[in-house]
DNA sequence: GTCTATAACCGGATAGAC
DNA sequence: GTCTATCCGGTTATAGAC
């Protein structure tokens, strides 16, 4: 179909810019088309012209910018010659990912409530490259450089250490810094080497 | 004002159970009057009767909920004699509390984006009892029990690990199960003896 | 392709009888 | 307190001129 995102600043690509950024503040329900008309610098019908309902346009987006997260995480699970050298470049750059797009998880989050046949659907050809880190894993098991571990678990807990400092942002700056931005940022700053240290210490046999 | 959902059964409690419900499901946009009326066996205008808009209705739900999530946190957190007490009952509680209502994380998060002023506002007067486990985390440094660490990271960690799996179940069930509901519900009854032993063994000394 | 004007609909809210 | 009927504003979507 279209070129993937070759030429700039085309009509076209407004409103793709202008329907992910208001689609990211307010989700799909919250999200009006006039906003979207408005930020892009046309008016409602020619929206319509392009994407012809709401619903199409918001899947357009999504579908985009799930399969550019999926491919950014599943590129950093390749093949790495050291189970801790994946463990400091995949945590240095999901939570740099993230910082950079905050509203990626939530955004996807609700699309998966929201409509969850579509969002399997979509994404049941996408295959995550688990099997590279399982084998670094067990190699790194059996020449006794970690404890054992489950993959699935040690996913879990690296993505949700490095996830949490950003989707529960303003419950963090709230009640851990009464409402300072700065510590907040000060507090994320520190997160890649902190999670990257405990989970050395969580993994090296004593 | 209303007695705490001492009376059951009043028209009052079933609105408020079918509102929750609905905007548990819908978030607060996505969510109609309509459908929370018929879910609690009523009509529109008494459900407007009751409360006024749908505005008020979502912030009276709110609140409850939020109240009840925090003094659940909060008490968890209270003085233990022991820091791998505190994580062993912190770490279960927490996992139980969000499988049985998974859709409170994301119900906050979306409203803390939607509405950010009036949740600063809300909960400007909570008070996070993180002291008393500064104090215990201090005496188990120097004590040498456990090696150095920052308390807001050390929250940050488990509240992550813990609140990941459910956040995410979509996502982990599709990807890492290939959609296979058991094998979720097998990984998330794990869940707390992994988080609990990954926790201990980052933190007490070699 | 882009616009103005408007149709068609939906959903929150109210009036008023009982 | 509870209902039926209705209003009215806002939102998606389309018609039709340029």
């Amino acid at each position: 179909m279209e070129n993937k995102e070759e030429n700039i600043n085309t009509t076209e690509q407004q409103i793709l810019e202008a329907a992910k950024s208001v689609f990211f503040e307010k989700g799909m329900d919250g999200a009006r088309m006039q906003e979207i008309a408005d930020r892009a610098g046309i008016n409602k019908a020619l929206l319509h012209y392009y994407f012809r309902t709401k619903e199409k346009l918001f899947k357009h987006i999504f579908e985009n910018v799930f399969q550019s997260i999926f491919q950014t995480v599943n590129q950093s699970i390749e093949q790495k010659a050291d189970l801790f050298v994946f463990i400091e470049i995949f945590v240095k750059n999901y939570i740099r990912v993230l910082s950079q797009n905050p509203y990626i998880p939530n955004f996807i989050i609700n699309e998966m409530n929201r409509n969850p046949k579509f969002v399997v659907e979509f994404t049941g050809h996408l295959r995550l490259n688990k099997n590279n880190l399982e084998k670094l894993i067990i190699k790194s098991m059996e020449t006794n450089q970690i404890i054992p571990i489950n993959v699935d678990h040690f996913l879990a807990d690296i993505m949700g250490m490095c996830l949490f400092p950003i989707i529960a942002k303003p419950i963090i700056q709230e009640f851990f810094f009464d409402g300072d931005q700065n510590s907040y940022q000060q507090f994320l700053d520190a997160r890649s080497e902190h999670v990257i240290s405990l989970l050395k210490k969580a993994l090296i046999p004593n």
